[in-house]
DNA sequence: ACGATTGTTCCGAATATTGGAACACAAAAC
DNA sequence: GTTTTGTGTTCCAATATTCGGAACAATCGT
């Protein structure tokens, strides 16, 4: 009885998003939150039947589900009865982000390796499969800032998602490998679950990844993985990582490596001040 | 079933934000949503024990909200099993930022306007009493530029807020006016709903709206209402404005009413711009 | 070691959700 | 003008979920 409606996709880019909550029962805020989903990642606002197309749930369910996402001001009703993502999700991430204290933590860090390094600097951390991009440091200001905060990308072909699996504990490890969909962006993009694991040992053992054009072309990355609670994110933690990117016409692999030393120890540096600044018993009050 | 204002047994008699989205009766999901709300908008991580106390539900009851809310990535337990903010919060706020119309469509104003002016100019909208804040053009890059977006303020003591406030169609205005808790941040803040209105009046015969003080000392704006949808958001349609905000050392009310004519302006040219690019049939597809 | 506090699980009772069907309403087709 | 199709909304009995007190487990402070 999973709400499976595993057919049905209608050019959502990479739509291995129906299962991503997959097994996880929440009961009726889960199903709230799929239908929230769904309308927050099309690309244009969605009419009720556009939904109800892509869900196949009964009218009358949706219906109400719809309704009390918009009351809740996570979703807008636009005159035309279209629905959009609501205001008040932006403001429930803006304190989420401005109370993040490892993005407080690690600003420093990524600012020294900006100014080392002359390229972006990312911060991200991972979520299932996933890379969601906590902060960045930019050379020039041609793009602007915020439009990456909050920004996903899979981990399997990026630099930061593949810094941030190599340092999961292998049970942790397998149930998100096995979640992955080995989607083509680029012809370097790893298409199998061997391919991954291959270069994950590499990037384990040398404790830095590279990401050749395999996400997007003529953009190459070297990322050091970050984890913050006990050893490597064990049990709860924080597993994310730290990444300097640039156009593959001005940056050579050499350069990237020549430039991983500088990303590890700043990644290790972040990673020792989450641990002394996150973990000791840090509540004043009480 | 009507509000159930006196029906909770749980005597809530203290009732600070119980009733934040107040007498929408959104289910199960608005539940878990005023528990979220609390944890979001706590300015440190809360322990079980924390929000059992702001929440007085059973422990059984909270316990499963907090899980499910941690299933599905909107909150986040620490090692120490304080609850935080989840990441998937972020994501959400990217797509819903990155796509929105209105944020387009005003952003070349917003950036004559301040070329025009030299000080910092913001686009907010209304929600409920609240200004969300959506967009801003700053002088110096000082304070980091995402900072402000998402950000809430009170509406009724804040230029934006006052200016959005002025254009709802007296239903609605009267609703919103009810809700108002006079809170008084400086010695300016309208302190009664009386003071309020009267304000309001004047800024609907002037079509701006003068903050002098009354949220932030030392911090004044001009700003003008924005609005889409049918006439002045009669039906379904956004409320909001843009505001060009300065120091009191340097920025004096005389200047502020000096500028009024181009926030107008602008104000109203993205007003037409929002009428005429939202509105009209505009699916290409299908 | 002991008691006090905090966090988690369990299960009958209460209640919200489910989803099919009927109902308005509009736009297009006849 | 009338019918037909399509869209969005409301209604209500059957059902699955939530509710919440109480028992249980784990942790902390002394």
């Amino acid at each position: 009885m999973a709400t499976s409606t595993s057919d049905g996709s209608t050019t959502n880019h990479a739509g291995n998003r129906v299962a991503a909550e997959s097994t996880a029962d929440t009961g009726t805020l889960g199903k709230a939150m799929a239908v929230l989903e769904l309308v927050v990642n099309a690309d244009r606002p969605l009419r009720f039947t556009d939904i109800h197309a892509l869900t196949r749930q009964p009218r009358g369910t949706l219906h109400r589900h719809l309704s009390h996402l918009v009351d809740e001001g996570l979703l807008f009703q636009r005159a035309d009865l279209a629905y959009e993502p609501g205001l008040r999700l932006l403001s429930f991430a803006h304190r989420a982000w401005s109370r993040n204290d490892l993005r407080r933590i690690a600003r420093p860090h990524l600012d020294r390796l900006h100014a080392e390094t002359g390229e972006t600097v990312h911060l991200g951390v991972l979520r299932n499969t996933e890379i969601i991009y906590l902060d960045k440091v930019e050379s020039r200001q041609t793009v602007r800032m915020e439009s990456q905060i909050g920004r996903v990308s899979p981990a399997y072909c990026t630099g930061l998602g593949k810094a941030a699996l190599s340092v999961l504990p292998p049970a942790r490890l397998d149930d998100r490998l096995a979640r992955i969909v080995y989607y083509p962006f680029t012809a370097n993009t790893h298409r199998s679950r061997g391919a991954l694991v291959a270069d994950l040992d590499r990037i384990r053992g040398r404790g830095y990844a590279i990401d050749a054009e395999e996400h997007e072309v003529e953009i190459r990355c070297v990322a050091a993985p970050v984890a913050t609670g006990d050893e490597a994110g064990e049990s709860r933690g924080i597993v994310g990582g730290i990444s300097v990117t640039g156009p593959a016409y001005r940056v050579t692999i050499g350069q990237l490596e020549a430039w991983s030393g500088l990303v590890r120890d700043a990644a290790n540096a972040i990673s020792h001040d989450a641990a002394v600044g996150l973990c000791p018993v840090s509540m004043p009050d009480r």
